[in-house]
DNA sequence: TTAACCTACTTAGCATAACAAAGTAGTTGC
DNA sequence: GCAACTACTTTGTTATGCTAAGTAGGTTAA
């Protein structure tokens, strides 16, 4: 990413999203999130995010053996992680709504 | 704010945002992104990015004294912050759009 | 067989930036 | 005098993304 501060809280989020979609595993994630346009993804960026959230209570862990490489861990959200997912879609929408009425100019819509 | 993270990077690009638009000063500036949505903006959140945006040579100080407190420091956009402020636009314009490709469900349009 | 290259997760150390909390000061009005 | 508003400063804390390295299993081809 070019400007890694934007990632801030929103990395998380979109963790979430994806792990709610189906369970899953990081190797995974970080291919889904290059396909979404999130370009160079580190993995030392994103594998302290899913123990974090493993930490919290927001995803739970189960380990499987690969078909092709080291053991897999699988992610799948909790309640708990469901209820922080709906929280931060809430935030995100009101920060790129605050955003908007800043940056807009001729208070048309979004972004040029 | 509720998730402060969430902030980080967009701050300043919203902070370049208000000047480029004018002449301004950073009381003032708060007031603007209050009601722009950005509630219970601390000015010990504010002032550092004003000195930092400063330094960096984004934007220009004049000290002016107020007709009503203390002296005012009056901040203008310069070449380089105009173009760090594009670069922003982008970059977060960018950011929404693969936020959006991941939190999106029915690939209709834009949360909810 | 060994080197290269995927897959897959881990860890240590650093930098950035938002926040809380407190302080300093000028002005106005009770 | 003192409260309330204006206006800027500073210190210390915390969260989190990044770099850079390491560990390991599997396959393929020189």
């Amino acid at each position: 990413m070019e400007d890694t501060q934007l990632l801030k809280g929103v990395l998380e989020g979109c963790v979430l999203g994806i792990i709610r979609k189906g369970e899953t595993y990081g190797y995974e994630i970080l291919s889904v999130m290059e396909a979404a346009g999130f370009e160079n993804m580190a993995e030392g960026t994103l594998y302290p995010v899913l123990t974090r959230l493993d930490k919290k209570g927001a995803i739970a862990c189960r380990k499987e053996k690969s078909p092709l490489g080291p053991i897999r861990k699988y992610y799948s959200i909790t309640a708990e992680g469901e209820e922080r997912y709906q929280e931060f879609r809430k935030n995100f929408k009101q920060l790129v709504l605050n955003t908007e009425n800043i940056l807009d100019e001729n208070g048309k819509g979004w972004l040029i």
